[in-house]
This record gives structure tokens, C-alpha cells and sequence, in this order.
DNA sequence: ACAGTGATGTCGCGTCGTGACATCAGCTGG
DNA sequence: CCAGCTGATGTCACGACGCGACATCACTGT
């Protein structure tokens, strides 16, 4: 097999991120983003499902990435704190500053289209989590519902984390938002200490 | 104002409903849809946004029933169980019987782009609980993830409900799984009874 | 030199979704 | 009864989307 340039695709990543940022997402085409990558239409498709997928491109590998380490996790015997120890265990730097991440948050938040996208995206990797929760033996129902919901807490910590009004670190701020969750439940005691 | 027949709009689900039924959704165009109901394809697009909008055409008047009822709650002091017996407290039956919702579950599980759609409608739907137990005076964070988990809760002994395997009704279905999160989360004790 | 293989280009097509304007029915005041 | 208004629908044109089918070109190993 020969080594292959594969320079189309991150190109065509790296083109298409300029345009989003100097004209917006809903007004670049295909056609523009093949343009200024030097290829054709026909290849930027080969590459994207579609324009909404130029920004999830990590997104599935982020995926693989977290279900591998949870899999791997020395103690599933809290699920919920097995996910969030997880989540909290990716180094989120990898994918760019805090500051990139943050335009990229709020050009998904600005349409309709792009939020749909990124709540799949979320759900996939509950959904994966949920699965090695199970593979670690744990009951489905429960598996599924912590998955769930330490995606959901996560999530919380991550925009409060985006907002960047403190400076607090990532992995403190879940835990911040998982204590607050035990006030949640009926018969839930707050944690000592 | 003159009392219209309005029969586009009802005319043009019927027969896209029928349409997804025979041939499925992805090979049925918005033309079709549009010639069985005799009108036109522009005006099929007058009442909804595309073809998916179909399938979640009640979803919003659902929301606000559901924010409606969370307002008039007796009591919210337990947020998230205010949350389930709000979601446990409409009446399901109102979309069909349970049949029909079964299919319409196959038709949007068996396609990413309806997938996608059926995520953002839940989503609005936490959302929408979530401020609304804001507007009882919850804790903003608390709020969000009671709203979430509970719309996970539901959305869990939903899908259980539909599959039918027994007769469980879903009051009880949602109970069930409510009380097995309690386990999730960490310095929690099981409910006694 | 040759055939094989994988990336890309080329062409054509049906679908999607919308803006702009025309039309037509019914109602409303005179 | 006419004129004018209003809201639903039709008509037309257009750009964007996404993909199937096939051609081409670069590079490979033998």
C-alpha cells in the first residue's frame, strides 16, 4: 500500500474551520470549502458525511478513546463516579485551547442544525460509556443511567469550565456538579467532608 | 378573520405518515407527500420546516403541557421526583395507542437524521423543565440535572414501556427505574419500602 | 513494462429548502 | 353589490446538498 499524502482531509478541516470562522457556518457551501482546499465538491463529501461533520471530526475517536479508559478503570464499583473519574481523566487539552473551544461552543450554539449534531455526538458517547459499564458487569438499567447521567454532569462542569468566569480546573468543577447531584436523590445523604 | 379550512396541514401528516408507513421515511420524498395530500410542495414546506418535523409535529404543544404541569406542581421540593411525576402524570395515551408508538419508535431508531431530531426535542424538554424549576426557586445546577436525569429516567422506563414485554404500567415502570438511581450515587441509601 | 490499487476528478441527477411574486377565496366596510 | 383587504396556496427560479457511476492519474510490487 503506498504511503498516501492524505493531505485532502486536513485540508479540507483546516479550510473549512477558516470559512466557519470568517463568514459563519450556515453561510459557507461545500463548494467554497473544496475551493480553497483545492479539491472538488465530490471529495469534500468523500471525506464529511456533511458540513455539520467537519466539526465532530474527533468526535468518534474522543469516543473510542473514553470507552477504552473506562474499560480500563481500576474501580467501577460507584459507576457514576467511574464515569465522571473518566471523563475528568481526558486530557481536554488535546483539543485545543480553551479559547478555540470555546468559539467552536458557541458557533454550535448559535444553529439549530449543529446542536442536533453535537447532542448525538453526547449520546453516542453515553451510550458507550453505558456499554462498558455493562462489560464491567454492572446492571443495564444502572449502566445505562449513569452513563447518562455523568455525561450530563459533565456537561455542566464543561460550560461552567468554558465560561471561564473562575479559573477553577475541569476536574474540580465535576466534582463540584456530582455533589450537588446527590441532593437529587430521595433518601441521599450529602457527602461527608 | 375568515375560519379557514386549515385542512393542508392536517392532510399533509396524514399522508406523510401513510407515505413513511408503506416505503419508510427515506424513500419518501417531500413530493410525494405533497401529491397525496394535493398541494404543493412549497406549501408542504410552509408547515413544516422538513420532512422530520413531521414525526415530532406535537412535540413542542407537549413541552409546554409538560412545563405547564411542573409550574402548577404541589410540591418541589424534591426536584427530581417533582420531575418524574410530572412526566409520569401526562397522559401517553393522548399520542396514540401503544402500537402506533412503537413503530414510530422502529421508524426513528432506524434513522440517524429522525435520531438526531428525537434528541433535540428531549432536550428541549429538560430544557424547558429545567427552567421551570428554576422558576420554583431551585438552584440553577440542581434544576439542570434534575431535569435531565429525569428525562433520562423517563426516557429509560419509556423505552421499556413500549417494548411491552409486560404489562407494567408505565406509573410504575417509571418508580422502578427512579429508585434504582439511587444506588448510583455516591453516600446514597436505598428508599425503605 | 505491467496490472493492481486507492485517491481524486468529472458528470449527471434527484432532492431539499427558500425567496419573490401571482392568484384566488372569502370577509368586510361602504 | 362593489372595492379592497387578508390569508392560504400556486408558480417560478434558484442555490445548495449528497450521491451513484465512471474516468483518470499516481504510485505500488513484481
Amino acid at each position: 500500500m503506498p504511503r498516501w499524502e492524505h493531505g485532502s482531509e486536513e485540508r479540507l478541516k483546516q479550510a473549512a474551520l477558516e470559512l466557519f470562522q470568517e463568514q459563519g457556518f450556515e453561510d459557507t457551501s461545500a463548494v467554497q470549502i473544496a475551493e480553497r482546499a483545492r479539491v472538488t465538491t465530490r471529495t469534500f463529501f468523500r471525506y464529511f458525511r456533511d458540513k455539520e461533520e467537519v466539526l465532530f471530526a474527533d468526535a468518534d475517536a474522543l469516543k473510542e478513546t473514553l470507552v477504552h479508559d473506562l474499560l480500563q478503570a481500576a474501580d467501577v464499583s460507584e459507576p457514576l463516579r467511574a464515569v465522571t473519574r473518566t471523563l475528568a481523566g481526558f486530557d481536554w487539552g488535546r483539543l485545543g485551547s480553551r479559547e478555540s473551544q470555546h468559539r467552536r461552543n458557541a458557533m454550535i450554539a448559535a444553529n439549530p442544525r449543529l446542536l442536533e449534531r453535537e447532542l448525538v455526538k453526547q449520546h453516542q458517547v453515553a451510550d458507550g460509556l453505558g456499554d462498558a459499564l455493562r462489560r464491567r458487569g454492572i446492571d443495564p438499567d444502572v449502566a445505562e443511567l449513569a452513563a447518562g447521567a455523568g455525561v450530563q454532569v459533565f456537561r455542566t462542569a464543561y460550560q461552567r469550565w468554558l465560561a471561564g468566569d473562575d479559573d477553577t480546573d475541569l476536574t474540580t468543577m465535576i466534582e463540584t456538579v456530582l455533589s450537588s447531584l446527590a441532593v437529587l436523590v430521595p433518601g441521599a445523604r450529602s457527602r461527608p467532608g
